[in-house]
DNA sequence: TCCTCAATATGATTACAATCATATTGGTTC
DNA sequence: GAACCAATATGATTGTAATCATATTGAGGA
């Protein structure tokens, strides 16, 4: 249940967390305790600018972990917020680094996530320098990253959301997305 | 010489490498050989979208390593192209993942060095979530992203160099940046 | 069923960065 | 030192996304 390369690790490490929608996994720049293994619900990662503007940074679900970077650093580097009910499995950071030197396996395993974070990272990058914003949204939907809501995938690219519901409906409009029901857009096939 | 954690490996699996101006160092898609320090000069990674924009994701110069998530993957996942003369060395992917598991100091500062570069790239995607062209290269400079040259700069921070030369000269008015040459700006120290 | 509220959606206007143009400066080469 | 060239810099205009406004739809609760 827990994905690779976590599972190799002693169930003890555990420790379930039950949060509503809004309440806080951590903040920025408190004292890092460990990773998170989403079971159900949505956590948004976030950053703050000084201005009070706010990214994104990720967006996990179902399955997925995060905060696998914080092993490697003293605190966490972004707010992690649920944004529905969620059940989370926490981590012991200790016990993943003591893991990580005794089991070579794991750590390539990890090594490998983060190699696959990196490469992530570096997509979204090349999505948000993207300038024209009906490319932008066409591009990050060819990505696969309209999964929620249309406001927050709106957010994850950078734009508001009329903007990209306008996008979406000139994109629509020239056949190359298709409109399958209120908020939901697909990539129309290559004919 | 090398930094660390490279200097842990054996000096049998470096390969120099001269390049001029303009020279590649890798292909998108290419088979992966290794990761690279630069000795001296300047290496971009670019990745091109389908629509023939390209992102620089990154610019390595004297004394930093690039492509080191390579290690983990079967191609590169970018070009890598010099623009200026440069001097290389070629790290072998096969030593250095042999080291990794045999040596777990080695892959400890590997895996922080990683999570480094988790942390670069997701403040980068925070500059880039900045609407305003003046904010962003505001907190761009603050971040010491301004490094080389405006164009390289602007190129940096998704904006055209016009607006950033606009952008500066309207920061330095403003009297947050100080201008200390040609091309040449640093935050004004708060009084 | 009605009410409430948030997401979806579109209209009108404005703000601002991109674009196109044109100097100016500084470094390199012959 | 002249010639060349790219980076720096600013001016004028245009294009486009942000902003502000206002419906409309749909889900969930009373």
């Amino acid at each position: 249940m827990i994905p690779a390369p976590f599972d190799l690790v002693a169930p003890s490490a555990y420790r379930h967390r039950h949060l509503e929608s809004g309440e806080t996994v951590f903040r920025q720049d408190e004292k890092a305790r460990g990773l998170f293994y989403v079971l159900d619900g949505q956590i948004e990662l976030r950053r703050y600018t000084q201005n009070g503007q706010n990214v994104v940074i990720h967006r996990a679900s179902n399955g997925q972990t995060f905060a696998e970077a914080s092993l490697f650093a003293q605190n966490y580097h972004c707010d992690a917020i649920a944004i529905a009910p969620s059940r989370l499995v926490e981590l012991d950071r200790a016990v993943i680094l003591k893991k990580f030197v005794e089991d070579a396996d794991f750590s390539l395993a990890l090594a490998k996530r983060f190699a696959g974070q990196i490469r992530g990272y570096r997509r979204k990058l090349e999505i948000l320098a993207i300038r024209s914003a009906e490319d932008r949204i066409f591009a990050a939907i060819e990505e696969g990253q309209l999964n929620g809501s249309i406001k927050a995938f709106a957010a994850d690219i950078a734009l508001t959301h009329e903007a990209v519901y306008r996008g979406l409906a000139t994109l629509v409009e020239k056949g190359l997305l298709e409109k399958t029901g209120r908020g939901k857009y697909v990539v129309r096939p290559e004919k």
